[in-house]
DNA sequence: GGGCGGTTATA
DNA sequence: GTATAACCGCCCG
């Protein structure tokens, strides 16, 4: 059987896919029909053909040797439109995430490649080449090892011409077909050919000649005086015609074989680029078919339901023989105390199912225990407190040996959503009909307690499953990074999740478990004076404004600001449902009309009642403590959120703010001490970018904005003013977000000119970070991707996209990730660090972790230990990674959070 | 009750 | 301009 090679005949397919499908786009309003007609007649012809090689060709865009000897060459063609351009990058992106080779050579075209790349391998008969086409400008090149794979009508309807084929289509030989064109011209491409020689005329000569030269070493022989007349006036634009129609093959390039080799597309980054550009069915075809039919072999059709000691003991027995076993968490209606447990094992090809309820679940920490037994699960730290309020005393050592599924989702793919369902889905093309709570643990439709079990047990088995999926993808992305190991690499995905992630997931349950003590009269409290100050407000606004609304809704607020009181809308922002009234456009009009400043008091003091104050006493548990949920597996930085409450957003500007602040105490005989990491996202950006001047700049441990004022403005650090700083401060946090002149107008408030004039400068002192940042948004245009330094990757759609906001948005998240996501990184480092080095010496009455916010840890500390932990935690935090600068961490120390 | 837009709190 | 969560109003089924 000889070998098949598919040559992809990129530029032509592109612009067959682009005029034939119906201008689709991702949501994000990126155009990408060509893309997808692209890869699926691809994958057409992989199906039809079944290749063992792969490679793509391209058109360079400069002027080809044809310009050269015929100026008009392609003249008359229209420019393609930009949104057919904007796609050829996608595609490329997409042949780089199925390692595909691709061929092209300036000043050729694609065809030429292809005649080349054919040309070279004529001689070997194993080798059987198939064009993939959009176009017969490459029919020239079929001889018995060469054939076009392209397509009818419709682009799921393959033709493939062989050399019968040709002839039976075209009358003439593929080796013809030069000299046909040659007579005939080519309109699309402007080759002009002989005037008043058609297809007819140009096919019977060619049938009759063999040749051009033949033809024209005839031409006294053609019998139509007529015909005889028109070649021989256009005698030279023949022969000029059939050099340009004659498809090269002596182009030299360094054409590899076996890199080529290639049968099926199915990478992790090829997964995720059909994602980013929303190829569900695409997804479908290419990821689930295997899988889709394995999974109809399984059904949960008995199980053991663990009654007594020796149920229990034969559970053990067989966890503890196939060492691997998955779990999953059925909670009490409506709250997060356990229920029952489903497991999952294998015992051959088959899955053997438990149920663990009663007492047994209590039991069920020796598992979690064992080191020998490894659990699977989902989201796993859900259901952690159960068994940390069992262990207590012992609590360092309540879980080892996981693995959590919706952790490995999230370092394949973070920000993608990672629901239990929608990872089923994505791998095996099944619909799981779960509900799901707001916390993402499925929860089950069914109410009879039996059908309940058969479904948690299912969904044991599905998250056994997905292990199977996600261990190999982590393996394999781990392997590529180490592979590719560049700018200071220090880690990949599979270090990420044992070292930083797992353990990190401990250290959360049991920040969870201890939660936050609170003083529930100052809530209730700032909720009075609250109320108070809003009725007041409310009373005022109606005054002022003449009429009684509803201030909270913007739609009615507008009305009142824009209509009624004819506030001048210039300047003023628009939403989808009219002017806005947020913060920014009050603040413009704040002078108008005394209203405005009542308004904005009213807007600070309801935040601060309805989302603090009144809401948080619902909160305190029986402890007198309000326990936050920590998401791991939600923020696609790497960074934590934080949840029902969120602890991490609470208020600091204000008097009220302090107040709330206030509310958060230590408890009797403890006090609270706060570690925050000094200007930690501006000294990463230092790092990741090498820059010189910001490196100096923290090595000496001066004031960032300062500094950075007197680089810019080229003046001396005492000279610079209060003003400076500020629009410095501004300019150094935009770098971090991807700075846009706009947005450093709104924050600093300067003018165009000059904000214009601050960044040119800024960037102009540090070149070096200026380079860095343009580096990184190359990366992303050619990896579809970016890094930290850890190897967390984020995947970053639109990045290519023609839309010039949505390329924009892309390269500002891109330019955003390695600086967020490695100073994350770094704080779960320092967690674990913390963890292991310094809390290890302590009892957890003595120090607990409590709370991590981004930048900053809160421990709740014995008094009498505050002076000695402090001096050790500023130490853990500050060796836990080294970078070009050194990690500052500023150390306080209160009775409540307000005193931090 | 769910989904979305608008708004605002934090790093 | 990055990253989140929560609240309200409004419109839908």
């Amino acid at each position: 059987m000889p070998k098949k090679i598919l040559i992809i005949d990129s530029n032509a397919l592109i612009h067959r896919a682009y005029h034939a499908l119906p201008p689709f786009t991702t949501k994000k309003g990126v155009l990408v029909n060509a893309v997808y007609g692209y890869i699926s007649t691809l994958n057409n012809a992989i199906e039809h053909v079944k290749p063992d090689y792969i490679v793509a060709t391209f058109d360079l865009p400069k002027k080809t040797f044809r310009h050269k000897i015929y100026k008009d060459y392609k003249a008359n063609r229209k420019k393609a439109p930009d949104d057919l351009y904007a796609q050829i990058p996608l595609v490329r992106q997409f042949l780089r995430s199925c390692d595909i080779p691709i061929y092209q050579k300036e000043g050729f075209e694609a065809d030429d490649v292809i005649g080349s790349l054919s040309k070279s391998l004529n001689n070997n008969k194993e080798i059987e080449k198939y064009i993939v086409t959009g176009d017969k400008d490459t029919l020239q090149l079929v001889n018995d090892n060469t054939k076009i794979f392209t397509l009818g009508r419709g682009i799921n309807d393959p033709v493939i011409f062989d050399e019968k084929k040709v002839v039976e289509k075209f009358k003439i030989k593929p080796d013809q077909v030069v000299d046909y064109k040659a007579l005939r011209g080519d309109p699309s491409d402007n080759i002009p050919g002989v005037a008043g020689v058609g297809d007819k005329t140009a096919t019977d000569l060619i049938l009759e000649y063999g040749t051009l030269e033949n033809l024209y070493a005839n031409l006294e022989k053609v019998s139509s005086e007529a015909v005889k007349k028109k070649l021989k006036v256009d005698k030279e634009k023949a022969f000029l015609s059939q050099e340009l129609a004659e498809i090269k093959q002596d182009i030299k390039l360094n054409f590899n074989l076996e890199k080529s080799r290639r049968e099926s597309l199915s990478s992790e980054k090829f997964r995720q680029f059909l994602i980013s550009l929303e190829f569900k069915s695409l997804l479908k075809r290419f990821f689930s078919g295997d899988n889709y039919q394995a999974q109809k072999a399984f059904r949960i059709e008995g199980y053991q339901d663990i009654q007594n000691k020796s149920d229990w003991e034969k559970m053990v027995e067989m966890a503890q023989k196939t060492k691997k076993i998955a779990i999953s968490f059925q909670n009490k209606e409506g709250s997060r105390k356990l229920n029952g447990i489903g497991i999952a094992l294998k015992k051959g090809d088959e899955f053997v199912s438990y149920f663990v309820g009663g007492k047994w679940a209590k039991k069920f920490s020796e598992i979690l225990r064992d080191p020998k037994i490894l659990k699977i699960g989902y989201d796993i730290k859900n259901s952690l407190s159960y068994f940390i309020k069992e262990v207590q005393g012992d609590s360092k050592d309540f879980l080892n040996n996981f693995f959590d599924v919706q952790i490995a989702s999230y370092l394949i793919s973070a920000g993608t959503g990672n629901k239990l369902e929608k990872l089923v889905f994505e791998e095996f093309g099944e619909e799981l009909k779960y509900r799901t709570t707001k916390t993402g643990q499925a929860s089950l439709l069914v109410d009879d307690s039996e059908s309940k079990q058969k479904e948690l047990l299912e969904q044991a088995v599905w998250i056994y499953k997905l292990y199977g999926e996600y261990r190999g993808k982590i393996e394999v992305i781990s392997q590529e990074q180490m592979e590719n190991k560049t700018d200071g690499k220090t880690g990949n995905l599979k270090k990420l999740l044992e070292e930083l992630e797992n353990p990190l997931m401990k250290i959360l349950a049991e920040m969870e478990f201890w939660g936050m003590q609170v003083d529930r009269k100052i809530f209730e409290e700032v909720s009075r004076i609250t109320d108070q100050e809003v009725k007041k407000l409310e009373k005022d606004i109606f005054e002022l404004s003449g009429q009684e609304f509803n201030i909270n809704s913007p739609i009615q607020l507008a009305g009142v600001l824009y209509d009624k009181l004819k506030i001048s809308t210039e300047g003023i922002k628009k939403g989808k449902i009219g002017f806005s009234t947020n913060a920014g456009q009050l603040k413009k009009i704040e002078k108008k009309h005394p209203v405005i400043a009542k308004i904005e008091r009213y807007r600070e003091i309801f935040k601060l009642k309805t989302t603090y104050a009144d809401a948080f006493p619902k909160l305190i548990a029986d402890d007198n403590r309000i326990h936050t949920t920590f998401n791991q597996t939600v923020a696609a930085t790497g960074r934590l959120s934080s949840s029902e409450p969120n602890l991490q957003n609470i208020p600091r500007k204000g008097e009220l703010a302090q107040m709330i602040r206030t509310a958060f105490v230590a408890s009797e005989g403890k006090k609270l001490v706060a570690v925050d990491y000094s200007q930690i996202d501006l000294r990463v950006a230092a790092h990741v970018s090498g820059d010189p001047k910001m490196i100096d700049i923290f090595q000496n441990d001066r004031d960032i904005h300062q500094a950075t004022a007197a680089w810019v403005n080229g003046i001396k650090l005492e000279e610079v003013t209060k003003e400076q700083r500020k629009e410095a401060k501004s300019l150094n946090f935009g770098v971090l977000y991807g700075m846009g002149i706009y947005g450093f107008m709104q924050d600093s408030g300067v003018s165009r000119e000059r904000a214009e004039f601050f960044i040119e400068q800024y960037m102009k002192s540090f070149n070096v970070l200026k380079k860095y940042l343009d580096k990184t948004k190359e990366y992303a245009a050619e990896f579809g991707y970016v890094e930290t330094e850890m190897g967390r990757r984020r995947y970053v759609g639109g990045i290519n996209s023609s839309n010039f906001q949505v390329k924009n948005a892309a390269e500002r998240i891109a330019i955003n990730l390695p600086i967020q996501g490695l100073a994350a990184d770094i704080m779960k480092k320092s967690m674990i660090d913390v963890e292991e080095k310094v809390l290890g010496d302590y009892t957890d009455e003595e120090v607990k972790m409590i709370l991590q916010v981004h930048d900053e840890l809160i421990f709740e500390v014995d008094e009498k230990l505050v002076n000695k932990f402090k001096a050790e935690v500023e130490k853990a935090m500050e060796e836990t990674y080294q970078l070009k600068v050194p990690l500052k961490v500023e150390v306080s120390t209160g009775n409540n959070w307000a005193e931090l």
